[in-house]
DNA sequence: TATTTTAGTTACCCAAGGTAACTAAATGAT
DNA sequence: ATCATTTAGTTACCTTGGGTAACTAAAATA
């Protein structure tokens, strides 16, 4: 099989700029949506919670939350630990959520219609699979 | 089939990475790397045919090239047309397309071991569906 | 011959993320 | 209790990678 990774790897311009398209209506783009997609569906959170979770640096997610912030669609909510920021969605931010949500369902409906249910299902569960074995050789190393 | 797009998204990065690493070694990235594949299987292009071709924009692709000719892995050859940069690999490109498509097939192997031939190739054959799909649904709008 | 199109380059901009160095707060160890 | 270490988050700087607009030179067309 060879040649999957560059299929894969060339769909993903495609698809990424057809997601931040969609985004744009609500000001924010797909790495962002991210977060807020953590947030509904974990709670609130620390950054360093969102970071791990994602596998990204701290950094990245600090820029996150602070554009999200800047646009109402989180905010911060205090706890014990001064030197966390746990962070939440606001109402706008479960607003946004929902139609965002939405429109991404509907757009997944349109680009799989003609994929039959059971194939949708194995490439669904392989890319785990490759996340996994991808994980395990850099043990290895 | 709620999520399909967000495991799509979250596979790319490890993948990018990991390939990028990979490539690393030759002093080479996974985005220049395209530019070699592409001339090892078309053969000499012009750098419209290659941006054509990768549905990119042509500054994207001279960027790619003068960083590639700069290492030695592609020339420049004369045509008619001197509007037209029709390049080629060199030796040294020839040799670095060899030891870098085994080294990404010896990679595609070991991350795609443990799922069933047929399986991989529906996921495979989805991507250009997906593609397809979003490209159609690009024109009705 | 004059106009338009095409190939490629340049300059500028943006999104996205990583690393290193830092501050402030909490933990742990003596 | 105090001092050292770890942890959370931020800031500054850098890298990849790509897009847009404006431009030059050459070719095609009217």
């Amino acid at each position: 099989m060879e040649g999957y990774l560059q299929r894969f790897l060339a769909l993903y311009r495609p698809v990424i700029t057809r997601l931040n398209e969609l985004m744009s209506t609500y000001g924010i783009t797909y790495s962002q949506w991210i977060v807020i997609y953590h947030l509904k569906h974990r709670g609130a959170s620390t950054l360093v919670e969102i970071a791990a979770r994602h596998e990204v640096e701290k950094p990245t997610i600090t820029r996150r939350v602070k554009k999200l912030m800047d646009l109402g669609i989180v905010e911060q909510i205090l706890g014990n630990d001064k030197r966390e920021k746990i962070i939440q969605l606001t109402d706008i931010g479960e607003n946004i959520y929902r139609v965002v949500r939405k429109d991404i369902t509907e757009l997944e409906f349109r680009i799989m219609d003609n994929i039959p249910e059971h194939e949708r299902k194995i490439a669904y569960e392989i890319f785990p699979k490759i996340d996994g074995n991808l994980k395990n050789e850099k043990e290895l190393h």
